[in-house]
Order: C-alpha cells, then sequence, then structure tokens
DNA sequence: ACCTGAACACCGTTCAAGT
DNA sequence: ACCTGAACACCGTTCAAGT
C-alpha cells in the first residue's frame, strides 16, 4: 500500500474533457480503501487526496465536505448488498433468514465502517427503502397485516444494528468468554449479581465460548419464533 | 452556559493538598455537560479545559488521552442506570421488560453520546456485568437453562442497541414516516420493492405515523413471546 | 504530584487565482 | 468547471519547567 505521493508540479487549472483527474465515484472508492485498511481516524481529507495524488482542495468540487464522504461510504456499502431474489418455494422463515443475513454480510464486510453506516439515517432509510423489500415480502407472504409487518421488520433491522455493532467492534470472529466474564465476574461484591454469578459458573465449567454466528442465528429464530406466536 | 474563559494568569505549580482545581469527575461532568449541550464533536479537550477555567494540559494528569475522556462518559452514562430490584410478586415477563425499559431510558438520557456508549465495547461489557443482571434473574426465574439465558439476554441488549442508535439518530420522539417514505417509495422504479410500495400505500392512506414507545414495546412482545415458545 | 507555556505536527475549510 | 497554493483557525499531545 504505497502513498501515492504529492499532487506533483503545476499542473493547474481545468483539464480537457475526458481528462478530469477525479470522479465522485473514484474518491469514494479510494476512502473505503483508507478506511478499510487503516480505520475511520486516518480517513483525512489530506491523506485522501495524497492518495489520489492530488491536491486537498480538488475533492470539494465533487464532495461538498468529509461529511458528505463519510455519507457517500454508508451508501457504497449498502449499494454492496446482495439482493435476495423473490423465491415463493422457500419458506417465509427462510426468505426472512436469508435476507437478515444478507444484511449482516454487506456491514461486516467493513467492520471499521460499521459505526458510521448505521449512525447515518438518511443512508440507512434510503436503502431501507430498496433493501427492506425482500423482509417485507417474506412477511407478507406469511399473511401478516401491514402494520405487523412494519413492526416486525423495524425490530429485525434494531436487532442486526445492535448485533453488527457489536460484531464490528470486536476484532476477532470468535473468542472466549470465559476468562474475562469470570475474572469480571469474581471481581464482583458477594451477592451483588447472584443470577449472573451463577449462570456464568455453571457454563465456565463445561467451558463457554461465544461465536458470533450461531448467537445470530439463535436471535433470528427467537424473533421468527415471536412473530409465529403472535400472528400466526 | 457562559464560558469560563482562559486560565487565568500565573497560578502554576502544585496546588496545596484539598486544593486541587481538578478531578476526574469534576472533567468527566463537564464533559458530559458539553456533550449533552453542544454534541460529540464540540468536546475537544482545549474546550473542555477552557470550560474548567484551566491550562489543556492540566487534563492529561488525570485522564490519559481525548479516548480515556470518552469512555469515561460511557461510564457515566451506566452508572446513571436505574437498578430494577428483585420482586419475585411481578412476572418474569414483566420484570424483562422492565428492566429494557431503564436501559432504554439510560441511554435516551444522552442521545449525543448514544453512538460512543454503544460502541465502546469495554464500557459496555463492563457494566454489562452490573447491569444485566436483572435479564438474568427474569429469565433464570423463567425456567430457561443457563445456555438459553445466555442467548436471549445477548438478542434483548442486541435489539437495545439497535434500537437506542436509531432513537439517538432522530431528534424528534415522534414523526410521520408517509411523508417521508411514500416520497421515496413514490421515486422507487416500477415493480422494484412491490411489496414494500403496497404496504406502504395501504398504511399510507390511513395515516401511519411512527413512534418510538410503541415501537419498543413490539419489540420486546415479539422477544418475550419467542422466549416463551422455544423455551416454555 | 499537579499545573503551566511553548512548540510540533497535524486537521477541515475559505478564498483568490490559475486554465 | 475543475484544479491549485497560500492562509486561517483550529486540533491532540509531547516536553521542559515551574511549585
Amino acid at each position: 500500500m504505497v502513498n501515492a505521493g504529492k499532487p506533483g508540479p503545476g499542473r493547474s487549472g481545468r483539464p480537457r474533457s475526458g481528462e478530469e483527474r477525479l470522479s465522485r465515484q473514484a474518491i469514494l472508492e479510494a476512502a473505503l480503501r483508507i478506511v478499510d485498511a487503516e480505520g475511520m481516524d486516518a480517513m483525512t481529507m489530506r491523506r485522501l487526496a495524497s492518495t489520489l495524488g492530488v491536491n486537498p482542495m480538488s475533492i470539494y468540487h465533487h464532495l461538498p465536505n468529509k461529511a458528505a464522504v463519510f455519507a457517500g461510504l454508508a451508501e457504497l456499502v449498502f449499494g454492496q448488498l446482495e439482493a435476495v431474489t423473490p423465491d415463493d418455494s422457500v419458506r417465509w422463515q427462510d426468505e426472512l433468514t436469508n435476507s437478515a443475513r444478507a444484511y449482516r454480510d454487506a456491514v461486516r464486510a467493513h467492520p471499521n465502517l460499521a459505526l458510521q453506516v448505521l449512525s447515518d439515517t438518511a443512508a440507512v432509510s434510503d436503502v431501507v427503502v430498496v433493501t427492506v423489500e425482500p423482509f417485507y415480502r417474506a412477511l407478507d407472504r406469511a399473511g401478516l397485516e401491514p402494520r405487523q409487518i412494519v413492526e416486525v421488520v423495524n425490530t429485525i433491522i434494531d436487532f442486526l444494528h445492535g448485533f453488527s455493532l457489536g460484531e464490528a467492534s470486536v476484532q476477532a470472529e470468535t473468542f472466549d468468554l470465559a476468562p474475562d466474564l469470570l475474572r469480571r465476574v469474581r471481581g464482583l461484591p458477594e451477592g451483588k449479581a447472584p443470577t449472573l454469578t451463577r449462570v456464568v459458573r455453571e457454563l465456565g465449567e463445561i467451558g463457554l465460548h461465544y461465536d458470533f454466528d450461531s448467537g445470530f442465528e439463535s436471535g433470528l429464530a427467537l424473533i421468527v419464533a415471536g412473530v409465529e406466536t403472535r400472528f400466526l
């Protein structure tokens, strides 16, 4: 990952048509590479310009400010979300969970960006319009009423966001809860959290390890079971 | 909210015991006021020092860097979470939802801090140890096995985080989805999201307005129903 | 130990000027 | 329209020096 270096000498003035050195798309792609490789803090306007071999100010002709760059990145990420094609031969439960998995995958492809993506309401609601269709479809097939569909979709999206946030905040895909949690629990004043203490101890003895994949699946299963019970 | 102004002249050197002008607690409380009033970006070390009437560098004797200040704020927020006292006379379902409400309330008391709070894994898991006990207790009373309890608690926390993130990102407590959503949906290419389009249209006609309170409650109800179906 | 002042190596963005 | 260079008003943090 070599730095493209200084903008080079002179070369000022408007480039001829077709010779533009920059575009919104090219800028966003470069920004995404920086964020993926080195995190949000490394993505400064000056750094971005430097990797593009361009004057920092040039970027402002394509995007109004730094916030717009980040918003554009959120857009990019959701644009890469794989569309779940309608298929009446799968159970609505599977259509729902497949859609949820695609959503999770899109976010975790760029963990350094998760915080930005999940908190950028504008970007989120823009894609919600497009990416949320499979959720609507699955629940419609299940036979829910419009108001119920909206409720359930919101709940699933909230779960997806919370889960993705947690997943992105941790580097490893699987890690042992046991030592960390046991140490914390041991440090607690006697009787302060008795149930927690007991549950963790019982699990600790059989060797608990948390992994995100099964945590994700069990969360989805819980919600699906809730839908079946409440609305069918 | 008047600025406390410049550190004042001279007054250098170590203060006598009991005359310290600063403390970790005082610094964090000042930082929280800034964040609550003007947001995360306004909370700079120099600004913080200025409102404390102190040299910017003084802060570094109590907290190692800016990140530590933010981490301390996350701590503070969860410290304000109201403990749910054990009470066997309430149904476990109510104990669970009451605990969830307390968690939501703690986060939304400082919306500008939500992003930091929810993504600071260290802070989150530190309080999890203490604040998660009521969730464990309720599910234990319901009769779940340890492994099931952990699964369900994680799912609820994920939902809480996703929900809180969304709630914090919006200024108003209630807002009309209709105009915004209808506009977006109208702008869609024909047939691109047919179910969404239909569902939104049906709701739009009877006048949909989303409000966070009922969205929260219906999410909780869904999860509780899932627990009852899957594990009881 | 606790507070200060000057300094370093950065930022995002405005503005005037080039073609 | 698109790119540049200099400048403005900031940052977080290190370091040496005070008491």
